[in-house]
DNA sequence: CTGAAAGCGCTTACAG
DNA sequence: CTGAAAGCGCTTACAG
């Protein structure tokens, strides 16, 4: 049964043993019964059957020129964001008869390139984009192929285009009027770093600074972290020394909450008696932790399902609308950690 | 500068601008440059970047069988077990000058078959497969089409193929020996269904059988359960009221455990005095719940670096050496669960 | 050092 | 209802 050098079965090879044309055969291939009679399309599935042919997609891309495939090219495939968007884009691809080839950066601006090169060369009908690189000239290649895009999470200077994420103002805004009204002041933000520009991280702190104007707090810059994961639990320990230290905690995102709890419990500091901790995105165990742990949850169903219905609408009909950046709500889940 | 319809640069098009044959820009593409002066591959650069122009994959790997790229089509993208494999493997392929393309078959064999199909379409040179079937037919094809496989994680009856996945016998056994040496005796366990068959699950709860037998404890049947994530607490508020309640429990996997923790905490119930607990795979927040949770967890790394080796072995030199099945010791991390 | 020509495996108008 | 022929955009032996 097990062959190793195995000559590939072509159109040919089923025409010939058909005794049809390889047209026909491809008629067959392409659903185009009207024209066959019966007998024809019976022999040529029986043919196809027997010799277990299935066609190179690559010549038929030659031709035609939709893939009916897309591109999801995530920053980091590690995150629990991206695999939930990913999921829910999937389900509404294949309900268009289209699939998806996922590609992970790695948090690689160079592998990111790698892929996006490849997926122009797989001819691809669209892509969708977790960037990681700021250079936009990467994806101006894909604007210049007029292959559509839409971002997701994060934005490029330089590139406009449809895009999908949170509104990280409002996110930040929520997490401190919500820590303001339970009489915090001195309330610190940690996020990871910002050597180049993220967006999350940086809207997220801007919309902490303007939020803690708008509840008239005062801004205190030295309580703003954003640095390495690994550098966060010494950076908690040491703000802990101020002479007024925080009372209060917002997680930029999950990874940094995980470090922020870590220390905390590490350090048996009571949460939320000595320390109130909230964390932007929803995690897993926020109902787990002792105590369980206040979040800023994104809608993830929602945005899912405008990223892809967004490349949907723009592989469909080469519309000409102008390119809309669309900012979800956050939803505050209270529980016990503030 | 953007535009909508643009025609597709080829190599034509380059040719024709550089002056030279279609061959000598080719020759360029795929770096031959041994006959080529210095000029005309400065013009041929220079012309490929002001057009932009990338090579349509569809079109060489008609010519050339090789493509270079691997597919990895996990079960479900959403499990940590996966992603992290992932990232690895395609560290491994990356430096084997490979690309990856991930499918997600969000445990719908359909689905599952339907990428499989698209992948020889593509004609990858390769596939990793996180199995979701259980019909070895559509398996099959790929043999047929002598596109080397591994499967990770999961085997398929009547499949023979290079398969890496974790020894689920011992991880059992890990579990069991080390819970009866803390003097337990009724210990129950607890997975996902096995309506049909899925292999942790399986060579788990066998693992867990022939362990009680080992440690010389009473099996009882009734304290394996087999069921679906969200019957899980009730099964287990259940079996507290047994007139021999377990004292212990193995979690069968991450899912599992989630939803066994959910439930003693919400209910108060003391671990490990009153319950202990182990779950089979790490979980990223074993260190944060209270107590810390004892878990036996799969050598990811190794796992993931195996997986790449076999599958790139057998792209590389059709080697006919027989198929192996890859078996990796679970690690106990012992907290405070127990 | 470079080009003309054949061919990879499909699709599709067109002819019959 | 079906087939012959051209062509999609590359690569590659071969000739010069």
């Amino acid at each position: 049964m097990l062959m190793n050098v195995k000559k590939k079965i072509t159109i040919s090879d089923v025409a010939e043993k058909a005794g049809v044309s390889k047209s026909t055969v491809s008629q067959y291939i392409n659903q185009r019964y009207k024209y066959m009679s019966s007998e024809t399309k019976e022999r040529i599935e029986r043919v196809i059957n027997e010799l277990n042919f299935r066609p190179n997609d690559n010549a038929r891309n030659l031709k035609v020129k939709k893939t009916k495939v897309v591109g999801i090219l995530v920053a980091n495939i590690l995150h629990t964001l991206s695999t939930e968007i990913i999921q829910i884009v999937e389900d509404r691809l294949q309900h268009n008869g289209m699939k998806a080839f996922v590609c992970n950066s790695a948090d690689d601006p160079e592998k990111e390139k790698e892929y996006i090169d490849l997926l122009i060369a797989k001819q691809v009908d669209g892509i969708i984009i977790f960037p990681v690189g700021n250079d936009y000239t990467v994806y101006n290649y894909l604007i210049n192929y007029s292959i559509p895009i839409v971002f997701v999470d994060r934005l490029v200077d330089g590139i406009t285009t449809d895009s999908v994420l949170l509104d990280n103002h409002a996110a930040s805004f929520l997490a401190v009027s919500t820590l303001a009204e339970k009489g915090h002041e001195n309330i610190a933000f940690f996020t990871l770093p910002i050597d180049f520009p993220v967006t999350p991280r940086i809207e997220r702190i801007d919309g902490y600074k303007k939020a803690m104007a708008a509840c008239q707090l005062k801004l205190r810059e030295e309580l703003i972290f954003s640095i390495s994961k690994d550098k966060i639990q010494d950076a908690l320990q040491n703000c802990l020394h101020f002479n007024k230290p925080p009372t209060a905690i917002i997680a930029g995102n999950d990874l940094v909450l995980l470090q922020i709890l870590k220390y905390l419990k590490k350090n048996n500091v009571s949460v939320p008696e000595k320390m109130a901790v909230i964390g932007i995105d929803n995690v897993l165990y926020a109902d787990l932790y002792e105590p369980s742990i206040t979040t800023i949850a994104q809608p993830i169903q929602q945005m899912g399902l405008k990223a892809a219905e967004l490349l949907l609408d723009r592989i469909k009909n080469e519309s000409q609308h102008p390119f809309i950046t669309y900012r979800f709500a956050p939803e505050i889940v209270e529980r016990n950690s503030i």
